[in-house]
DNA sequence: CGGTAACATGTTATCGGTACCAAATGGCGC
DNA sequence: GCGCCATTTGGTACCGATAACATGTTACCG
């Protein structure tokens, strides 16, 4: 339980003052190299360990990255964080992340809660919020990105895409290979807005290309996966044949879908269609290979690194960023 | 640009001293209830935002517990994460993360970098870690939690289960089920150490039970997934038909190992019988089931998040605290 | 009405770095 | 020897909250 060893301890025992000593350990050039080097290595023989907190405190910058995360057990989140963790890595900035389960009401929570770290930029996921959350974030002059989504009126920069596009390559997609009676699987309304957005886009396509009405099929509160999907399927019995495409939210939710479908005896993709959302790599490896949206998880958080270096650096003055990344239809072999 | 609102300032408008809004935001008791009432409702109007970093910085307490996982992107570790990050909810501590990418020696980086946060405790997975690294958190005196192993030379607590004693589980369903030849699909060595533990436990049974030698087959460097699992089998092509088991370092490797069996003409479980590990979804969901090894990892980190707050509450003063949560074979129908 | 306990609030110093400015030292040209 | 600049080092105050202690206020007693 001995007290804790300084700058002021390390600066006595090697003659210099804490400021050199100050100097020295951040690399600075103007103290002599030599004083630097038996510095570090004073610091090290004492056991020194530099204190971040008191840093951060003088200096008023944390070195920290907020992120907020609908959920930490995805791997399409959990991919774009590593994008985000790794490209953020050389800057120094630590990430803090938090997880919503969907709810921009915890979002909100969330975000009140990471904001009294001082954080230097805060990464959102989805372009939905709470009017509060929304005030609390204009009130800090703090770059903000919003990401996974184009948000119609973004509280800063956007590193995204469109759902409702994506949605509509897939509806566009079955209907060019003759299928007309959709159901769409995903969360129960309100506990996944993007999911929303997905059901919408797909609504909204079909209706466009003169297909029956899509119907619905919840598949209860977000987060769903692989077991929703399979439940939703099971839960239909013999009305499972009034489809001939079932729209997922996402590859798990497929997954589930396609292996409870062919639980039940039919056959994927003669009897039915299926497709997923995300590319997961359950997409690519089940069998068959399930046709999905590619998106690019990890590029996203790539992007969102870049982006944050340059405004770090101060290399982005003009205005938010706003990027598109698009996504794409990759075929399988369930559609 | 305004400069930041402190306590100072709410303190003004109110007419009292910061020491006054300090205990009322932290609603002490002590304070007047009308008065605390007050001083809540200027700092809202003000836009005030309490500062944990100086609060951290003054009292010595970051109100942080750092984590090291081998991958975020790993539904068991995710879910572990998850039950660690809801069971401290409470007590209001922030999670730091961390990942380790399974390198022992990135995880004494993390460690590095992480402890000059000033954590209150650190939670780390495995019981692998370099010397430099158990130098550094013995000569803190700081609760250090291993987790998902259980640790020979613990260092502090440990919430975790032997990977040896799970796969012994494994290859006895096995064995009595009338399988001799089996394959091992893992990570390469030394990337991945408690693979290989679990490799070892599956050597070990075997040896025991006087089954032939268990084939090591080299999935790749960690992380190995479903793609990896896949691509062992195919690079195996006939020589597929030597086996009659495969057992998997983990439920995704297994359902890549299926798959591509599958592609391949072979019966599962007839000609080959196949187990993964982990009672990931996709073990349950998939058609066959996977038999595999079901861990509690949820519980794992709600495990952690008691004891902590144990810790924290200082109910924790004897010794430290070692917990096998155990593991049990999950029967599929893969075997 | 003085005394005391219970309650409510204020004062001062401090956590460990670092921004800002001052100053010591050494080298060089004239 | 002097002035000047470059290089290197030091002194002081301060970031925003709070522990520890001191003080003020009210209520109620005999």
């Amino acid at each position: 339980m001995t007290a804790r060893v300084t700058m002021r301890d390390v600066a006595r025992a090697v003659g210099v003052s804490p400021m050199t000593v100050s100097r020295a350990l951040r690399d600075d050039e103007t103290v002599n190299e030599k004083t630097r080097h038996k510095i570090r290595q004073v610091a090290n023989d004492l056991g020194y360990v530099y204190d971040t907190t008191a840093q951060a405190f003088r200096t008023q910058k944390s070195g920290f990255v907020a992120v907020t995360l609908p959920s930490i057990n995805n791997a399409n989140f959990a991919e774009t964080f590593r994008g985000l963790s790794d490209g953020l890595g050389a800057s120094g900035m630590q990430l803090l992340l938090g997880s919503t389960n969907y709810r921009v009401e915890k979002e909100e929570e969330l975000v009140r809660q990471l904001l009294t770290r001082n954080p230097e930029a805060i990464v959102l996921t989805g372009g939905h919020h709470t009017d509060e959350t929304r005030a609390l974030l204009r009130a800090r002059n703090l770059p903000v990105v919003e990401m996974w989504d184009l948000p119609t009126e973004p509280l800063g920069h956007v590193i995204g895409f469109s759902n409702a596009e994506a949605m509509a390559k897939l509806v566009t997609h079955l209907a060019e290979s003759g299928r007309r009676r959709l159901g769409y699987i995903g969360a129960s309304d309100l506990t996944d807005l993007r999911g929303a957005e997905r059901r919408d886009g797909v609504i909204a396509k079909a209706a466009e290309l003169g297909l029956p009405e899509v119907e619905f099929l919840d598949a209860g509160p977000a987060p769903v996966s692989m077991r929703h999907g399979a439940q939703a399927v099971s839960a239909l019995g013999a009305n499972l044949r009034s489809f001939d495409a079932l729209v997922c939210v996402s590859d798990p939710v497929a997954f589930g879908v396609l292996s409870e479908c062919r639980r039940m005896g039919l056959d994927v993709p003669g009897d039915i269609a299926i497709t997923g959302f995300g590319n997961f790599e359950v997409a690519s490896v089940s069998d068959p290979r399930i046709t999905t949206i590619g998106v690019t998880a990890r590029e996203i958080g790539e992007q969102v690194a870049l982006l944050l270096e340059d405004v770090f650096a101060g290399n982005q003055r003009d205005g938010p960023r706003v990027v598109d990344v698009g996504s794409r239809l990759v075929r399988g072999e369930t559609s």
